[in-house]
DNA sequence: TATCTCTTTGGGAACGTTCCCGGATTTTGG
DNA sequence: CCAAAATCCGGGAACGTTCCCAAAGAGATA
């Protein structure tokens, strides 16, 4: 039940490979009779170009790698989103790998989609600096690369597409002090990602600017899942820091967090408040709902395959950072409180 | 700054290219020195091989297609994350395609898979039976097609993955009887699949056993999705239905639910118990923590792979259906209750 | 009628790789 | 020392497609 072929279609019709692709690709230099008898006979055998021979033949893949952390929460999912939104309509397909966080990992996977000969790569990083050499090489060797979420160093020239975390974190922050939190807990993100640093500093800056900064709040984690945030407040209780808030990095960070305060019987929000930078549907199908900073993600993975797809129309194409708004939603976790005294 | 191909090494070193392949490829038939020599220089220009010309050659593409209704929800991921446990060390690539629960967009991507020639293809379908003849055609035309989760026709001879729904959700509505609910309703998956019949007929079974099956507790939806699970609770609210425990068709929509009912002011699970069908780790980061059954999403995307690589080997594999075993997990959602009288 | 142009078709190289086949050289065995 | 065998290498076809080039035939023009 072998696919057929061109060649297959030359030897029913008895004409030329020639003269079937002449039909089949609607060229002007054929008699309206024969290319009718090509189209039909290509019709009753279900002819179908071989993507392969076409790829070889043009040294493009019509192809393109979309390598993450991971795929669990729906973050990846939904940038993933965006970037078929523009590819799939284009016949573009897209190879989904998954770093696990692991920056070896995230090598392996990116020689891979080299070896795989893809056409371009959107990437969010696992480290920011352990594969930067990678990077460079691989755009060298002229696959074009497109950071998104997490991105390499500013000294990099790459297309990238990003929000800006240190003003967003620090507008949350700001709403947290603005209902009455005074003991503002950071749930940080990993130390080798540049957003953890940017989204730390912005809080940071405005516990600074109302005198209620203290460095035991912070606690430093090295991954983004529920988990993690439920290991966060465990560090907080088990060192008996108090606090009426946490601001976390991601939504799943909060959300494991949350729950790991309500399972300890302390009330949310009244007794602290909890808000997250995210923008998944995540933080509207928790109780109570999570107040977050809502990323574009869609639009952030249709930004970077647009990019992309630049970059591989033309190689010398100019790198763009595209900075993306984000937008502050205020919901239950966050409600104002006249504050009573917690724990 | 284009690839090095065999051809380059042949002229840099004057040799033909099949000496060059030969080098490469650990063939006998080589002189130990010219050997040296080719890998040499493969090294220093960094030669890798064009998996395209493989792909021509050997008329596979080592790729294989993962259809899927969505890809949001954790769900898909864990599976996605078998699937990857095994072919990725084998060096397939895995080429993953979201129907949007859309029969027709399922169509269009089994086209398209095809039209890149992937070497076979792992679905989960989103219509019982809407594809089923293109399925047919597919698989004659060469393309191995293994199921998982939602499978067609049991009249179809394909390789499939699934766990046996109907006692599942039999045994999880008997733990929701024994610990006190009277007026259990059913959030009930999409009509157009056949595990929402199973699992409902499970529900069904137990409760006219114990006398307390009423038709009305039976909620229909047409998604599996947060969303749902809250309309389907909406629906009760407003035909004023009494209902002291839910058995969800997925644990996003037993979520949704339950978020509804806290929302409400409803007790979980003092005034309603929630259960649901699932496998993700959401049912445990949620408060309180949701009972279910939990299926090995995980196994169950490997099983597939193993599957699906069974058929590419050999395509008159005779087809499998393997039955993965399922465990129920209890948990804070449906903690045994002296029955209060709820609303 | 001879030449020119236009239309329609066929031949074959190319993309990168493997592998069969045959040829040249060296080694082995009697 | 000569034949046979082993070792090593190059040529070229094949996978499926496009596209350049050439050729054949028809029609047009002088």
């Amino acid at each position: 039940m072998k696919r057929t072929t061109i060649k297959d279609l030359s030897q029913y019709l008895s004409l030329s490979t020639s003269t079937i692709s002449r039909a089949l690709l609607n060229d002007v230099h054929i008699h309206p009779d024969t290319k009718k008898r090509v189209l039909e006979a290509a019709q009753k055998f279900n002819y179908k170009p071989n993507a392969t021979a076409l790829s070889l033949k043009y040294g493009k893949t019509n192809s393109i790698g979309f390598v993450v952390p991971e795929m669990i929460t729906p973050f990846s999912a939904k940038v993933l989103q965006g970037v078929q939104n523009i590819l799939y309509p284009l016949g573009y397909k897209v190879i989904i790998l998954q770093s696990d966080e692991d920056p070896s990992r995230e090598r392996e996977n990116l020689l891979l989609l080299e070896t795989f000969n893809v056409d371009g790569i959107i990437l969010n990083l696992c480290h920011e600096t352990f594969n930067q050499n990678l990077y460079i090489e691989i755009m060298q060797r002229g696959t074009p690369l497109v950071f998104f979420d997490r991105i390499p160093a500013t000294s990099l020239d790459v297309s990238k597409v990003l929000v800006d975390d240190h003003i967003k974190a620090s507008l949350m922050v700001e709403h947290l002090v603005r209902i009455g939190c005074r003991r503002i807990a950071h749930i940080m993100g990993p130390a080798t990602v540049r957003n953890s640093a940017e989204r730390a500093s912005g809080y940071k800056r405005i516990l600074t600017k109302h005198g209620i900064f203290d460095p035991e709040l912070i606690i430093k984690t090295d991954g983004t899942m529920f988990e993690h945030g439920k290991m966060a407040v465990k560090k907080l209780f088990d060192k008996k820091i108090e606090f009426d808030g946490i601001f976390a990095f991601t939504d799943t960070e909060a959300i494991g967090a949350m729950n790991y305060l309500l399972e300890a019987g302390v009330k949310v929000p009244d007794e602290v408040a909890v808000a997250s930078f995210s923008g998944t549907e995540l933080s509207t199908n928790v109780f109570p709902q999570l107040s977050s900073v809502e990323q574009p993600l869609e639009k952030m993975g249709e930004t970077a395959a647009e990019l992309v797809l630049e970059k591989i129309k033309d190689d010398g194409a100019v790198s763009k950072s595209i900075v993306l708004n984000a937008e502050l939603v205020y919901r239950a976790s966050t409600l104002a409180k006249d504050k009573l005294k917690k724990q």
